[in-house]
RNA sequence: GGGCGAAUAGCUCAGUUGGUUCAGAGCGCCUGCCUUACAAGCAGGAAGUCGGGGGUUCGAAUCCCUCUUCGCCCACCA
C-alpha cells in the first residue's frame, strides 16, 4: 500500500496502469475456454485519422461494455482496426502532392501507392495509440487493416463468390460521379444538400417538317435547372395525356446552340405541373433521363462532358463551349440563349443537389461502366433479422431508418476510379468479350486464351468493410476466431453510417456467415459545440480529447462522456470552457480519490477483512449504506443490461458522493478515529461499500478505480479490471434500515437550515427536540437517538440542547413530525436581532424606492415594459424577504 | 414531397408503464464556512405556467389533436 497525494493526478498513474493491464494480457480473447464469448468489433477508424471527440464517445461506450461483460465472467473479444478509407486517404496524399506542386498522374499509379503506403505506416494507427491512452482494452493482439494481405482474400473471394452467384455484374448506368476526386460515387456516399438555384426555360426551336427550315418557327420551351446538359439531348417528353403538347408528338426540334435535331415523344415520367409540362431528356447525364430513354428505345446515350466536368471536345458540343468547365459553360450558354432570344425566363428555384461526403464537390450524373451489386436478394435476410427481433436498435427508432432503407435499396455501385484500394479481381480480353473474375490473376482468358489485363478500377472502401465482423476473424478459412466468435454482440456505432456499413454488414453476415454480426446495434450521438454544430475540422470548434486526458485525466473524460450522453442523445462540449465541460468527471475523480485516501489512512490498524462482517454489529447507519449498495447494484446491473449507460454513471455519482461521502462517512467518522467502539465494524463497512463502489465504476472509470483498488488492504487482490462485477442479491436489502435513515436525514436536514438561516457559528452545538407526528415515528426517532448523536459528534447537532419554550425556531420533516430548535445559546440573540433590524431596514429603504418608482405615471408609461416588469419583480421579491426577515424577528423575539 | 426527432432552471440535459418518491441533475449564481479525505470541498439558498392552444382522465412534463420554432434523414418534379 502506497501513500495517496492529496490531490488526484492522473498523469501520474495512467501509463502505468494500462501497462499493467497490457502486461496482465487481461484484454486478449481466449478461443479454448468454457466462458460465454462476448464480441465487440470496433468501427475502424481511417488509418490515417487522429482521435476527435467523437471516436471518444464511441470508443469509450464500446469499453464500458467490453469492462462490464469481461468482470461479468464473459469471454471478451474487443477486436481493434483500422480501415484503409480509400477516398479519404487518396485525398490526404494527393493533398500533399499538391503541395509538392504535383498530381496523382504526375507520379503515376504505382510511385502514387508506394507513397500512400509510406504515409500510412508512418502515421497510421496514430489513433490506436490514442485508444490506449483513453484506456481501450481491446485486444491488440488481433488488430486489423482492410488492406491485410489476408483481408484482401477475403474482399476477392466475396467479389468472385458474389459473381459466380449473380449478383455481381457490370453495367452501364448513370452514377454519380466527382469531378474532383474524379471517381464514381455510391447513391449513399452521394449526400444531399439544400441549395438555392434557378430554374432556366429554354426555347428548342420546332422544325415543322423537314423542309421547314424558314422563318416560320415556333417554339416549345423547356424547364432545366442546368443547362449545360443540353447537348446531350436526344429527345424532349411530355406525359401522354397532356393535350397542350399532342400536336407535337413526334415533331422533331432543334438543341439550341448546336442545331442537333431531336424528336418529341412521350413518358408517363413527366410530372405535367412541373416547368412548362416538357422534359428534356439527356440519358448520359441524369439517371431518370437514362431510364426514360431506355424505355423508349433506340436512342443513343452521348456524353457530353469529360471526366472533369469539362464540356468534351465533341461535335454536339458547340466549339465554343468546348473544355469549359460545367459552371463556366452553364454562364456561357446562358449568354448564348439570351442573345439569341431563346432564353424564355429565368426563375429562382430551390432544391437537393448532390455532393461528394468526402470534398463536397457537386456531383455529376455521367454514364459510365461500372461493377454493381444486386442488393434486393442480400436486403431479404437482413430485414427478416430486424423483423424477427433477431436484431435490435438501440435507441428502437432507428430501426425504422433501417428497415425503410433495407425495403427501397438499389443496386450498390462498388468501382471507384481511385488508386489506394482493393483492385478489382476482374480481367478483361484483349482478344474477345469475356470477363474472367477470380481471385487470383489468370494466365489468360478463360475463354479464349488471349491475354488479359486487369479492370482499372478499385473498389468502394464499404466493400471491404462491410465483411468487417467475420474477415477479421480470418475467414474465408474456418479458423478457430471465426469459430468462437461469431456471431458477435454488440456493435457501438453512429447512425449516420447505418446505410454505409451497418446494414451492409448485417446483409453480408447473412449471406456468407449465415448469422447476423451483432445482435444489438447501438447507436451513439454526434458531439457538438454549444451553438449545436457538429465538430469539424473546417469550423475548429473541435476538442481534442488528449488535451482532456492531459488535464483533466481519461476517467474525467470518460465519465463525463458517458454520464452526458443518453443513447442516441447528442453531446455538447465547449473547447473555450473545458473546465465547466469536464467538472463533473473531474470532480468526482478527485471525490473518489480522496474517499481512498480517508480510508487508507484509517484502515490501517485492525480493518476487518473485507466480507466478514458480523450482522450483529451493524448500527442503522452501516445497514443503511449496505442496503443503499446493494440496490445500486441491482439498478446498475439492470441498468447496463438495457444498455442506459448514462443512468449507470449518474447513479453510481449519486451512490458514491451522496450516501456514501456525505452521509456514511461523516457518520462513522467518530467510531473510525482512534479505537472506538464499533470502529471495526464500521472499517469493514466501510470498506466494503467502496470496494463495491470501485467494482461499479470500473467499467466507466478504469484507471482511478484499478489504482484506489491497489491500495485497499487485501492481499493478492490482483488487478480491478481482471475482478468480479458485484452480484445483484438481495444479501444486504433493508427497508427499514433505508426509511428510518432518511428520518434521520430530514431530521439533520432541518436542523442544518435553522443554523443557517439564524447564522450558528460552526461548531456550535444546538439542540433539538423532536415532537413525532404520531407513534410510529415517535419510535423511530426514539430508536434513532443513537444515529442523531454520531452527528451530533461532528458539531452539528445535540438532542439534548436548549430549553423547552425559548428562542428558537420550528420546522416541519417530510413525515409531519416538527422539530423545535433552540437557538437561545448558540447565538447572540441581541447582535442577530440588530443585525436582522438593520437589514430589515435597507429593505425597506429600498421597497419605498421602488414603490415611488412604481408610482410614478411618467415611469409606468414611458419605461419599457420589461423594465417596469423588472421592477414588479423587485418590489415582490424584497416584499418576501421582508416577511421572512419579520418571522425571523418574531422567532428570535425582538 | 415523405418520415423521424427535439422544445423542461441562466447554460447543457435527465425524467422508462400517466399517480406519494415529479418538477430533477451537473455547471453557473447567492450566503456562510480553509470542520484533521477532499476549497476540484462542506452546509444552506434563489431560480422553471415543463414551447403555445385544445382534448382524454379523478389525475398529464408524460397520452391524443393542433400550431410555432429548430434539427436530422429519406425522395427520380427535370
Amino acid at each position: 500500500m502506497t501513500t495517496l497525494a492529496p490531490q488526484y493526478d492522473p498523469s501520474a498513474i495512467e501509463a502505468g496502469t494500462y501497462r499493467r493491464w497490457m502486461d496482465s494480457g487481461i484484454f486478449g480473447a481466449a478461443v479454448d475456454t468454457d466462458r460465454r464469448p462476448y464480441v465487440i468489433v470496433i468501427p475502424p477508424p481511417n488509418v490515417t485519422a487522429v482521435l476527435h471527440s467523437g471516436h471518444g464517445l464511441n470508443n469509450t461506450l464500446q469499453d464500458v461494455l467490453i469492462r462490464f461483460e469481461r468482470m461479468r465472467g464473459r469471454e471478451t473479444l474487443w477486436l481493434p482496426g483500422t480501415d484503409h478509407a480509400g477516398i479519404a486517404t487518396q485525398n490526404m496524399v494527393e493533398r500533399m502532392l499538391k503541395k509538392e506542386g504535383k498530381t496523382r498522374q504526375d507520379v503515376g499509379r504505382e510511385a502514387f501507392v508506394e507513397r500512400v503506403w509510406e504515409h500510412v505506416h508512418r502515421t497510421g494507427g496514430t489513433i490506436l495509440e490514442q485508444l490506449k491512452a483513453i484506456g481501450c482494452s481491446c485486444d491488440w493482439s488481433r488488430t486489423r487493416f482492410t488492406l491485410d494481405e489476408e483481408y484482401s482474400l477475403a474482399v476477392r473471394k466475396v467479389f468472385v463468390s458474389l459473381h459466380e452467384q449473380g449478383l455481381l455484374y457490370r453495367g452501364q448506368r448513370v452514377i454519380h460521379w466527382c469531378p474532383r476526386c474524379r471517381t464514381s460515387l455510391s447513391d449513399e456516399e452521394a449526400e444531399f444538400v439544400d441549395q438555392d438555384d434557378h430554374l432556366y426555360y429554354i426555347k428548342y426551336r420546332l422544325i415543322e417538317g423537314d423542309d421547314a427550315d424558314d422563318e416560320s418557327r415556333s417554339y416549345v420551351t423547356v424547364a432545366t435547372t442546368r443547362p449545360e446538359t443540353m447537348f446531350g439531348d436526344v429527345c424532349l417528353v411530355f406525359h401522354p395525356e397532356d393535350e397542350r403538347f399532342q400536336k407535337w408528338l413526334g415533331a422533331t426540334v432543334e438543341i439550341p446552340l448546336s442545331g442537333v435535331r431531336i424528336p418529341i415523344r412521350t413518358s408517363t415520367v413527366v410530372e405535367r405541373d412541373f416547368g412548362t409540362g416538357m422534359l428534356k431528356v439527356t440519358p448520359a447525364h441524369d439517371a431518370n433521363d437514362f431510364d426514360i430513354a431506355d424505355a423508349l428505345g433506340g436512342f443513343e446515350r452521348p456524353i457530353t462532358m469529360d471526366e472533369d466536368a469539362r464540356m468534351e471536345d465533341d461535335p454536339r458540343v458547340p466549339e465554343q463551349l468546348r473544355r469549359l468547365d460545367r459552371f463556366d459553360a452553364r454562364k456561357k450558354i446562358l449568354e448564348l440563349l439570351e442573345t439569341a432570344g431563346q432564353l424564355e425566363r429565368v426563375d429562382p428555384y430551390s432544391h437537393a443537389v448532390r455532393q461528394c461526403y468526402r470534398c463536397e464537390t457537386i456531383v455529376e450524373p455521367r454514364l459510365s461502366d461500372q461493377w454493381f451489386v444486386k442488393m434486393r436478394p442480400l436486403a431479404t435476410p437482413a430485414l427478416k433479422a430486424y423483423r424477427d427481433g433477431r436484431l435490435r436498435f438501440v435507441p428502437e427508432r432507428w430501426g425504422k431508418v433501417y428497415e425503410h432503407w433495407l425495403m427501397q435499396i438499389r443496386d450498390w455501385n462498388i468501382s471507384r476510379q481511385l488508386w489506394w484500394g482493393h483492385r478489382i479481381p476482374a480481367w478483361y480480353c484483349e482478344q474477345c468479350d469475356h470477363i474472367t473474375v477470380a481471385m487470383e490473376e489468370p494466365a489468360s482468358c478463360e475463354a479464349c486464351q488471349g491475354s488479359v489485363r486487369q479492370d482499372e478500377d478499385v473498389l468502394d472502401t464499404w466493400f471491404s468493410s462491410w465483411l468487417w465482423p467475420f474477415a477479421t476473424l480470418g475467414w474465408p478459412d474456418e479458423t478457430a476466431d471465426l469459430k468462437a466468435f461469431y456471431p458477435g454482440h454488440t456493435l457501438v456505432t453512429g447512425p449516420d453510417i447505418i446505410f454505409f456499413w451497418v446494414a451492409r454488414m448485417v446483409m453480408a453476415g447473412y449471406h456468407f456467415m449465415g448469422d447476423t454480426p451483432f445482435e444489438t446495434v447501438y447507436l451513439n450521438g454526434i458531439v457538438r459545440d454549444p451553438l449545436h454544430r457538429a465538430f469539424s475540422k473546417t469550423l475548429g470548434n473541435g476538442i481534442d480529447p488528449m488535451d482532456v486526458v492531459e488535464k483533466f485525466g481519461s476517467d474525467a473524460f470518460r465519465f463525463t462522456l458517458v454520464a452526458g450522453a443518453a443513447a442516441g442523445t447528442d453531446v455538447i462540449m465547449d473547447r473555450n470552457d473545458l473546465d465547466g465541460t469536464f467538472a463533473a468527471g473531474r470532480n468526482f475523480a478527485n471525490k473518489l480519490w480522496n474517499i481512498g485516501r480517508l480510508i487508507v489512512a484509517n484502515l490501517s490498524d485492525g480493518a476487518t477483512p473485507t466480507g466478514s462482517i458480523d450482522p450483529a454489529h451493524l448500527e442503522l447507519a452501516d445497514r443503511w449504506i449496505l442496503s443503499r449498495c446493494q440496490r445500486t447494484i441491482s439498478s446498475a446491473t439492470d441498468q447496463l443490461e438495457r444498455f442506459r449507460l448514462n443512468d449507470v454513471a449518474n447513479e453510481i455519482y449519486h451512490f458514491v458522493w451522496d450516501d456514501l461521502a456525505d452521509w456514511y462517512i461523516e457518520q462513522v467518522k467518530p467510531r473510525l478515529y482512534g479505537n472506538r467502539e464499533g470502529g471495526d465494524t464500521a472499517r469493514g463497512v466501510l470498506c466494503h461499500v467502496f470496494e463495491t463502489a470501485l467494482r461499479l465504476l470500473h467499467p466507466i472509470m478504469p484507471f482511478i478505480t484499478e489504482r484506489l483498488w491497489e491500495g485497499l488492504p487485501g492481499t493478492q487482490r490482483g488487478l480491478l479490471a481482471a475482478s468480479t462485477w458485484p452480484s445483484p442479491t438481495q444479501e444486504f436489502e433493508d427497508d427499514e434500515a433505508e426509511n428510518r435513515f432518511a428520518r434521520v436525514q430530514s431530521l439533520v436536514g432541518a436542523v442544518r437550515a435553522v443554523r443557517a438561516e439564524y447564522g450558528v457559528a460552526p461548531g456550535k452545538l444546538v439542540g433539538a427536540r423532536v415532537q413525532p407526528a404520531n407513534t410510529d415515528a415517535l419510535e423511530a426517532f426514539n430508536a434513532e437517538q443513537n444515529t442523531i448523536e454520531r452527528l451530533a459528534k461532528i458539531g452539528e447537532l445535540s438532542m439534548d440542547g436548549g430549553e423547552t419554550g425559548g428562542v428558537g425556531a420550528h420546522q416541519v420533516l417530510p413525515d409531519g413530525s416538527s422539530v423545535f430548535v433552540p437557538l437561545g445559546d448558540a447565538i447572540d440573540v441581541e447582535r442577530e436581532c440588530k443585525r436582522l433590524n438593520g437589514e430589515l431596514e435597507r429593505l425597506e429603504k429600498q421597497l419605498s424606492g421602488v414603490a415611488s418608482k412604481l408610482a410614478n405615471e411618467n415611469f409606468i408609461s414611458r419605461a419599457p415594459a420589461e423594465v417596469v416588469d423588472r421592477e414588479r419583480e423587485k418590489e415582490r421579491s424584497w416584499q418576501e424577504q421582508r416577511e421572512a426577515l419579520a418571522a425571523k424577528l418574531r422567532v428570535l423575539g425582538c
